[in-house]
DNA sequence: AATGAATGAGGATTCATTCAT
DNA sequence: CATGAATGAATCCTCATTCAT
């Protein structure tokens, strides 16, 4: 249902994933999407709104595939390893960025600070704290190696977003690719 | 003159990290560099001449100084160790980002796809195909392990990228976990 | 709207007539108009544009109705005497120049070399050609002095627009001084 | 004396003339004629008194010549025929678009309504003034054909005006047809 | 006198948003 | 619900003019 409104948050990724949120103007939306310019505002109340939306909608989704095994609740399984753990996370981030390319562009490789709302920076922090929480307890079972465990998420998350953002810009990058960089990541991690 | 050359690339250095490139107006930077709006424009011929020459300016700098004890000639040291060539990138990234937080923010944390000119994606090509080498010539010694070396260039630069941008955010990040997280890419690369 | 692009040729007629196309702003079309400023780029995608749509509809409707009675085929009637199709010609042009006395301004007074497209430039072509083929046919008829009649028809047309402008300047011209004139211009045309 | 002038002068005529007072910046100006923009203000106070000066140069230049051989106190030589005269003044007027297309052009195929002085305006009422007076002491001789000398000068003013026009626009008119052309116009004037 | 950098109002055009249909 | 014409503020850029050198 509401296939229209379906439709901007679709077309509203692709243009906000190649030319930015500022940088797309509401009418490209608009036509990408197939509707009149005014349609948009009957499902949207503002150029904002729409960009959150569309944030919110797949930062949600891939925070809820992140967390998605231990019931959707964000906590964490207690039995098990860190290393599983590890390699489902970036079996998830994996098959969420082959899946949705645009979607994972549009939301790690832009800036969006200038127009984020309360809402959507708090799943932000939801995903942080998830993978922090993940880190710290695999510090705790003595599988992660000491240390700050923000940092560490930091320097695992952004080595991810390394490789698909080469991936994307159309370096030659297949699944062994991702596979291979699963053990060296976990290598950064690990104790 | 001269210095209001500089006073514009500083001003719009600060505007584009903080709104973006496509988010910033034109009399925004003319306000911060305390000038007149069409003072620009007898200095930069558009408002993507003048993007161009900030990114020009901060990616050429960042990779003269990457590649600066080897003569500037972008040619690799052959004597020198892998441990030790990664050691003196990262200590050169850190030192960059540390001095020159909002143009490693500029550069790294944004989209440029849309305005960016050849001259541009030339340095852009240069810093990579540079990383690369490096990582090429580990393999090649045997102490760094196998694997698409730009896969593994894509996942270091990665990794630092998210830890800076961290950092940036407001995260408490010092000295010592730059230090920290040099060791533990460094295990991410190795053989 | 359709009324909208109307009211928007016509202002724009009477701005350009008083002020010259490179001396008007497209406010001052607006306002004329009555409409708001972003209006014109629903109508017209620049001020180009718009100043050769004006162009084209009032030369293309004096060349209509110059041409018209041979069926707007803009061929000439091979039974009509040079006399007679002069004399007619002349009304056409009076008529036109008195009912519509700003184009006739904008057209012929003026200068519109630096914003004409191809489409203007060929209804100019078209009307100097037909205006050419008359006076050659007069000459072929021996009612016509001999001579290049290019040459004939830029010295009977300038006379018209000297009168018409010495009009629209204030002068006290009445339709009696246009058929004098006729005659006088004949005079200059005939054998 | 005064090269720069001359310079400003000479190039602002011809910027003038290829693009219209309104349509010419006064970069354009500075650019053709060598010398910084602020040059010109040393010399004109403003771009209105540098279009003025120069209508004022070339118009007052032809009407000096079409006035001259009575001492140039524009008074009509009263022995002189209306034919002689007439031939005179087309000679001269032939000459002077000859020498100077450029000024020509510039004088008689662009509107200058929106920024002539009251000292330029004099200028035209003179020249119309004394052409006014040749014709009509032509109809008191009993030489020109009766009616409103001001139309009549319109005329042939004006068919002067269109012969020059199409030599300017490349039509390829000789000295013989201008002197066709005399014959014609006077055809057009004579009783 | 000459320069040309600087100015900021004004120019053409686009944009987010509204609203009558 | 959808439309798309209309709006006018805001955008990028240019212009006539000034002024320190």
């Amino acid at each position: 249902m509401h296939a229209t409104r379906e439709a901007l948050l679709g077309a509203a990724l692709a243009v906000f994933t190649e030319h930015t949120y500022a940088g797309t103007a509401v009418p490209m939306v608009a036509e990408r999407a197939g509707v009149a310019v005014g349609t948009i505002y009957r499902h949207f109340p503002s150029k904002q709104a729409l960009g959150n939306a569309v944030y919110q909608r797949w930062k949600g989704r891939l925070l809820e595939r992140l967390t998605e095994p231990t019931g959707g609740t964000e906590r964490i399984d207690p039995d098990e390893s860190a290393r599983a753990a590890f390699g489902r996370m970036w079996s998830v981030m994996h098959a969420f960025a082959a899946e949705h390319p645009a979607a994972f562009a549009f939301l790690e490789y832009q800036q969006h600070a200038g127009y984020l709302d309360d809402q959507s920076r708090q799943i932000i922090e939801r995903s942080t704290a998830f993978a922090v929480a993940v880190v710290s307890r695999g510090q705790q079972r003595g599988e992660i190696r000491a240390g700050d465990p923000v940092v560490l998420v930091a320097l695992a998350y952004g080595a991810f977003i390394g490789l698909s953002k080469a991936a994307w810009s159309g370096a030659p990058v297949g699944p062994k690719d991702f596979q291979d960089a699963e053990i060296a990541v976990w290598d950064l991690l690990r104790r």
